[in-house]
DNA sequence: CTGCACCCTGTAGTCGCTACAGGGTCAAGA
DNA sequence: TCTTGACCCTGTAGCGACTACAGGGTGCAG
């Protein structure tokens, strides 16, 4: 027969059992039929779905974002307006992480390049978490 | 008088009252004396303890770095390897996550730039969350 | 003396999981 | 047939680093 056990379905997209579970709790995915013993069992809608939550959240869009588009791919005649406008926003999110780790790797490299290896009381970290170059 | 209160503290070093009193609590921070009314009464040592942490925190430390940090920053005459070990770590953590980061921004703008502003079951990207391209 | 800004403690919520505890189910092997 | 072990169930608590109250106390200016 087609119906996955969670387990099978972790298996299949990855997705850890525990956190198939939270997703359904979360409303993310909808609660599967389930068998005599109260095993989940799950269809081929179900992994398309759970794939797609994947997909989105490696990109890093958050889990209101993905309930709003798993909603906007119902509507397949609308526009996409709404679509682009939440990867926009994502996008603006990530570049504003990169720019903001961007400056972190600089100064720890300028930290690293100055230190001597000496005391910690000559060390260049130290003195620059103490504040004495900004 | 020389003391700070805690809104005083907060506004000199830009970290929050209710962070203030988080870092206390989780031991970042000594408990300063108190006034009469009981009000935390800061120096001039808390202060530089404090914006130790919030320089260190600004380059993506950890409480957990941080905490080795301060006490690796007390022993002045003892060999720096240990500060420059952390600091390597933590370039490293950046240097993933940066990694990480800039694969997504190159999924988004990539989906972004195939976008037509069509219907939502000609988007692109719903299309790629779908699984349509990987 | 009254209002208001500030301070206090303690607790709960955020996000997206992750890790149990304490049980139930089920198929395979002895 | 019995038992082992892998799997599944619910419910709750923990993570990191805050953030946001609720319900009170303090202190100063008008
Ligand atoms: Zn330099
Ligand atoms: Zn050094
Ligand atoms: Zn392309
Ligand atoms: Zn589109």
């Amino acid at each position: 027969m087609s119906t996955l056990s969670i387990g099978d379905l972790a298996r299949r997209t990855g997705v850890p059992v525990e956190t198939i579970r939270y997703y359904e709790r979360m409303g993310l995915l909808p609660k599967p039929p389930r068998t005599e013993g109260n095993y989940r069992a799950y269809e081929a809608t179900h992994e398309r779905r759970l794939a797609f939550i994947k997909r989105s959240r490696d990109l890093g869009f958050g889990l209101d974002a993905i309930r709003a588009l798993l909603d906007l791919a119902d509507g397949a005649d609308r526009p996409c307006g709404e679509v682009d406008a939440l990867a926009r926003d994502q996008l603006a999110e990530v570049e504003r992480k990169i720019a903001d780790l961007t400056a972190m790797r600089a100064e720890l490299q300028d930290m690293l390049g100055h230190c001597r290896n000496d005391t910690v009381a000559d060390c260049e970290i130290i003195g620059r978490l103490r504040g004495a170059v900004e």
